[in-house]
DNA sequence: ATCCTACAATAGACAATGTCTAAGTCAAGT
DNA sequence: ACTTGACTTAGACATTGTCTATTGTAGGAT
């Protein structure tokens, strides 16, 4: 069932109700939750979790590696537990909605080393924006 | 000197003080402020000038096309004046520095319909995130 | 040159998101 | 079952951004 859960067990994580909340949470593909709404969830099946709580183990959760941090629109970031296949960004405008998916080539490869200016380079963020089919036909 | 300036002028902008003023600190290439930096520097030149004023002028820039919004850290939104010429951006984890880079190929070609899930898409952000050489040397 | 008026600027309250601290609680090894 | 250090909590605080009511002013009309 919980993917997620099974990797932070495995490694040597201090299992406490609140970590299983915030990772049963998030498990699953195609979530994009931020920290509040993952807070909101949490708290229908833990009442007394804690915001502070929730924000440092998504922290610790981001730093272990198993989930990824999207900043997609300069509010909240959001937090997407699909951290082991690579995948880029589909964002719409109007409603926020997010897909993931899965672009064609290397963007990496595409930077020239011209173009790098001495950066030793660990990753690249792709971000598609438009306007999804929903919100196209209630324009 | 300032290309915004008289692009805005010509766009029929009621030209105040402020106006001008936020519009100075942000000509150039190579610039990416944060809406605080903008006021501490307008506030250098023009003592009496809100925050306000800076987000809204910020703000209407960007509606009108001549300045780019930038989300690269999920924390302050920075803004960039070179919007008439495409590119994306490179940015160093750990101090934040920011250069305009300009990849081969298009990205937008790069996502096929089948990843379209339906969408129109109107812009691709790429960002390119590592360490640059001065951080490095300071590891 | 002066007057009008709509648009712009201001101060400061408010909102959203995220961080920190001090004190209490508990998971897990012994 | 202890003990201990890691975890959690409540709430203050910090940062970034938005809104409102009021005052000011750019630029056209006279």
């Amino acid at each position: 069932m919980s993917d997620l859960l099974e990797r932070l067990r495995g490694r040597g994580w201090r299992m406490t109700a609140q970590r299983r909340v915030v990772a049963e949470v998030l498990d699953g593909d195609h979530v994009h939750l931020t920290a509040d709404e993952v807070h909101a969830r949490a708290v229908t099946r833990l009442p007394e979790i804690s915001r502070a709580t929730v924000y440092n183990t998504l922290g610790e959760m981001v730093t272990l590696g198993e989930v990824i941090e999207v900043a997609t629109d300069g509010r909240a970031k959001r937090y997407d537990p699909n951290a082991h296949r690579p995948h880029q960004h589909l964002v719409c405008g109007r409603c926020g909605a997010i897909r993931d998916v899965h672009p064609a080539g290397d963007p990496m490869a595409d930077l020239p080393d011209t173009e790098r200016f001495g950066f030793t380079i660990s990753n690249v963020e792709v971000t598609y924006r438009g306007i999804c089919p929903s919100c196209a036909a209630t324009a």
